[in-house]
DNA sequence: TTAATTGCAAAAACTTTGCAATCGG
DNA sequence: CCGATTGCAAAGTTTTTGCAATTAA
């Protein structure tokens, strides 16, 4: 990674702080898991793991609603939406990428097309709108799944 | 609309038989019901829609079933999905193309640009992935909202 | 005839929320 | 101390499903 995961919790102390949200043990101690959890989670996973730990450290209810702010903060970001799930992805310190997703058995490619981005720029200005974020999806088959139809 | 809505129907029709499904009165309204509700749709004001119809067209439970059948048979696709709303889109006849959606005030502006999708076939030969559709949403602010800021 | 489809209501899955107790600043 | 946060359970959403009645082939 390229941050440090302590430097990332400093700055996330200094984002609650500024909008004026206390720092809680909970909240720290859910961005620490997150960052260990792994590039790519769901929330019920989350909750689960969660919930298993030694120590409490989060309920549901705070699991989803430090999920809010961590999109808020940018940590975290909803990455890819399949049928009725919802796949999040941990970005802080990582830089911006699209998903291959394979349909068969889940498994997720990260990609970067600097092309990719300039041409969404172009059609955005096209239309004289203001680009906020985005997500590109292919889903497909990877590999392996491919060859074994 | 490219193709006819009669067309379409008669194609549907011949897809449910080729799968060994029933060509029943519900399914073919339903297409029809869809094809004129207009582009994007949600399925709860589907659902409403079909229900203030004099007479009855399909249950709830008939909607979400059918709905997916048309996803397979390719008429509709999910395009945006947005929090947890799911928007879908009638496609039959339309060429391919993305979404710009305002996250202000819920406009979806219809793009498309050849460049991209080449780019993205690129990607998929480099990792070896079949591609089976895709889906770029673009959230952001209209040229309206981004001016009334 | 008979297997698929429908409608209903119940259940499942996911997410949000009201409220009393607790915690941070 | 005071207002924000938490956990819980209840409720809200959205989607799926079991089953008896109905319908298409």
């Amino acid at each position: 990674m390229v941050m440090e995961l302590s430097e990332l919790k400093k700055e996330f102390e200094q984002f609650l702080k500024q909008k004026g949200y206390k720092v809680t043990k909970s909240r720290l101690e859910l961005i620490d898991k997150i960052a260990k959890y792994g590039s790519h989670f769901e929330i019920e996973q989350l909750v689960v793991w969660v919930s298993n730990q030694d120590k409490s450290v989060a309920s549901r209810s705070t699991v989803y609603r430090t999920i809010k702010l961590l999109q808020e903060f940018g940590a975290i970001r909803e990455v890819i939406k399949l049928g009725n799930r919802t796949i999040y992805e941990f970005i802080a310190g990582k830089p911006h990428h699209e998903h291959l997703i394979c349909v068969k058995c889940g498994k997720i490619i990260e990609f970067y097309k600097e092309e990719i981005e300039e041409l969404q720029d172009r059609v955005c200005e096209e239309y004289n709108f203001t680009p906020i974020n985005h997500r590109l999806e292919i889903f497909g088959l990877c590999k392996e799944c491919a060859s074994a139809v």
